[in-house]
DNA sequence: GATGAAACCTAACCTTT
DNA sequence: AAAGGTTAGGTTTCATC
């Protein structure tokens, strides 16, 4: 992981659909040389895969949530990550410091699959009660990792 | 947007450097009629652009928070947003039903950059408090909008 | 959907450090 | 050995029909 690679990473965030010579162009390498490196990053899953940006509204998933998870005792984060990642509603999830023990943003289709959504991760084992902010309008909204 | 459109979005979300030919043996298209399905769809901004995902931890953004937003008397979501958009480490956020008036998800190298980061947030007119949850560990990240 | 020229990807081989 | 350049082939893209 030299500056190289972080101008390929670079331009590949800004374009994953660029020419490994235009790459090059940029970094001041020849095409192979780019496409040995692209081909390190993705086997050493620097690179996780590439990926499109959609309007969100194509997936009609226009509720989201903001859910604060308070559990009984304590709870293993890696059993707290089995729970929910069968969710698919759940965006975004980590334990937290503070009186929650995590926060899960989910975003769903409208209120009633939300209110289902959340009830799956209401009825998971340990968890005492959840306290949901739900998004009123969305303000920003980046595209990171 | 028919149901071709949405096979060629499906595809693309999981390769965004698929060829137009792979694409369209799988939806059951020629070559060129892929590529003119998406050059329209890029056209049209339901494709917003073409990325990578990369391990966070190659950018050194390892400490997270979610973060609750208080304001005095009423504030235009326009307005927050303006704000919140001046600042690189926030991620995500909405204005959202509850006490809070938003929700910010940040995003920072670690907790000094956090810290400087919510002072901003803090020093932005009409915000009266914060109050913020720092993320121990993350449960679930899904690449999704 | 098909065609053909231009661009690109890819792997093998060579050079340099 | 490790990393870049060069070349040649096969494939893909892209404009046109």
């Amino acid at each position: 992981m030299d500056s190289l690679d972080y101008g390929i990473i670079e331009h590949l965030r800004r374009n994953a659909r660029a020419g490994y010579g235009d790459i090059g162009e940029e970094i001041g390498l020849s095409a192979s040389a780019v496409k040995r490196r692209v081909d390190k990053l993705v086997a050493d899953r620097v690179i996780r895969g590439f990926t499109i940006q959609v309007d969100p509204t194509v997936d009609g998933l226009a509720t989201e949530a903001y859910v604060e998870l308070f559990c009984r005792g304590t709870v293993a984060p890696d059993e707290l990550r089995r729970i929910l990642s069968g969710i698919p509603e759940v965006v975004d999830a980590g334990t937290v410091t503070g009186s929650a023990d995590a926060i899960v943003h989910m975003r769903s289709r409208d209120i009633p699959s939300l209110e289902s959504a959340l009830e799956k991760v209401r009825d998971a084992p340990n968890v005492d009660h959840t306290r949901s902010a739900i998004v009123l309008s969305r303000l920003i909204s980046r595209q990171k990792h």
